[in-house]
DNA sequence: TTCTGAGTCGAACCCAAAGT
DNA sequence: ACTTTGGGTTCGACTCAGAA
């Protein structure tokens, strides 16, 4: 465990009520490797492939070879490649090793190693590669939750990319479904990061470092599947809390083929039923079909009944729940929009409030000063003409200057005639 | 206008891993 | 054993902009 992961666990540990929400990141599968993004294209390109095949009823015996088109790399790359950076970078593939933790049946913790791919073969016309078993499972079960491609993609991401944007990556990840997180305290969040309160003491360091720097970092990586921005809180003008916003970004690099519509699936669809439902409808309301489908699916989870999100998404798909749902959400947003314009207008009247209420106290005090300065005799006159002028009852003038009303009136006739 | 936090660029330094 | 390389850390110098 690194010491980032250290303190995400601590911070979950301390239950901190405004940030209970956070989650720490998870244990992660080790997957030990270096190699380099085109070797990582290779492979997830013959994955694909694989998964293509499997799919189309063709199972695979271990160590039977899976086949790939040179003219489908060319297509995919963009170039050709020579066969010797192939069988290179190939060979990259079966050497480096992919060393996961796994619970035995006995619930005995071991480690378990292969390559990236178990063999290979170039000839002139396509390449072939046999894939050890537990990737073979792996793409057999791609709707299983602890598919090793939910914990590989961070992985290979953490291998890639520097000390910050792996936690950040991690805690963005986390709240892809939500699209931000909350409001993070900046001690919270140097906590989350693993930094030390000496370390980039200043807040211009700390973004440098550790917030501008990774997000820019993971939006141009080409590994990696969310974009993410941030929003500084800010109280004067020091930063005193952040909120991190993201949404899946639609990369063709490190998915095994499935189309961005289904980015929200919570269990793989198969490419033959996905291309079914894209015959349906459009891409934005397979989202909404697909978004209101996780959010049904969750409801029936809480009621305690099994939800089998397969049959829950064709049903939203061909009932057409997206496009009753992106209204709702439409209007929902429509009605935050609104609350919003209420709320600000409604502080600037308090603030516009508590200024008239500052005017007229200080209006007040000056007369009551100029009140105060003022000689007997003039005082007495000033009085006198409060009598005539506003010819007050006789018990209000009984006391003579130091009556309550003539002051009042007094201090405002001071006031206006020196302002 | 001055002060100060933030944003940006770049240089220097440390350390560990990899290469020779 | 020595050198190179790369990432992380720290800092200075400068600019910008909001608040007093």
């Amino acid at each position: 465990m690194t010491r980032s992961q250290n303190m995400a666990t601590e911070l979950k540990k301390t239950g901190e009520s405004s940030l209970a929400q956070i989650k720490a990141p998870q244990e992660l599968v080790h997957i030990k490797h270096k190699i380099t993004l085109l070797q990582y294209k290779y492979w997830i390109l013959m994955l694909r492939t694989y998964r293509e095949l499997y799919e189309d009823g063709e199972a695979f015996r271990a160590g039977e070879y899976c086949y790939l088109s040179m003219s489908a790399v060319t297509e995919a790359l963009g170039y050709q490649p020579k066969t010797s950076e192939i069988e290179r970078d190939l060979e990259a593939l079966r050497v480096e090793s992919l060393v996961r933790n796994v619970l035995e049946k006995d619930g005995q913790k071991a480690k378990e190693g292969t390559g990236f791919i178990s063999q290979w073969k170039v000839m002139s016309t396509r390449i072939g590669v046999v894939f050890p078993d537990v990737l073979r499972e792996a793409v057999e079960n791609l709707d299983r939750k602890d598919s090793i491609f939910h914990l590989l993609n961070w992985n290979i991401f953490n291998s890639f990319t520097g000390k910050y944007e792996a936690v950040l990556y991690k805690l963005c990840k986390d709240y892809v479904g939500v699209g931000e997180t909350p409001w993070i305290p900046l001690e919270k969040f140097r906590e989350y990061m693993g930094v030390k309160p000496e370390e980039y003491a200043d807040f211009k360091r700390l973004n440098q470092w550790v917030i501008s720097g990774p997000v820019k970092r993971i939006n141009a990586s080409e590994l990696s599947d969310i974009e993410v921005d941030w929003e500084p809180e800010r109280k004067q003008r020091k930063v005193v809390a952040l909120k991190f916003r993201m949404r899946p970004k639609r990369q063709t690099m490190l998915d095994l083929g499935d189309h961005p519509a289904f980015r929200f699936a919570k269990v793989k669809i198969s490419l033959a039923q996905q291309n079914e439902y894209l015959a349906k409808a459009d891409t934005e309301t397979l989202e909404y079909s697909i978004l209101r489908a996780n959010e049904y699916a969750e409801e029936q989870e809480m009621k305690g009944e099994p939800a089998d999100l397969h049959k829950i998404y064709r049903k939203a798909i061909e009932q057409g729940w997206g496009d009753e749902y992106r209204s709702k959400l439409q209007a929902a947003e429509a009605k935050k929009a609104k609350e919003e314009v209420r709320k600000r207008a409604e502080a600037a009247k308090a603030a516009a409030d508590l200024e008239r209420k500052k005017a007229s106290e200080a209006l007040r005090a000056k007369g009551e000063e100029a009140l105060a300065s003022l000689e007997p005799e003039v005082l007495q006159a000033l009085f006198e003409r409060w009598k005539t002028e506003a010819s007050p009852p006789a018990v209000m003038s009984k006391n003579g200057p130091s009556s309550v009303a003539f002051r009042a009136w007094a201090r405002k006739a001071l006031a206006v005639g020196e302002g």
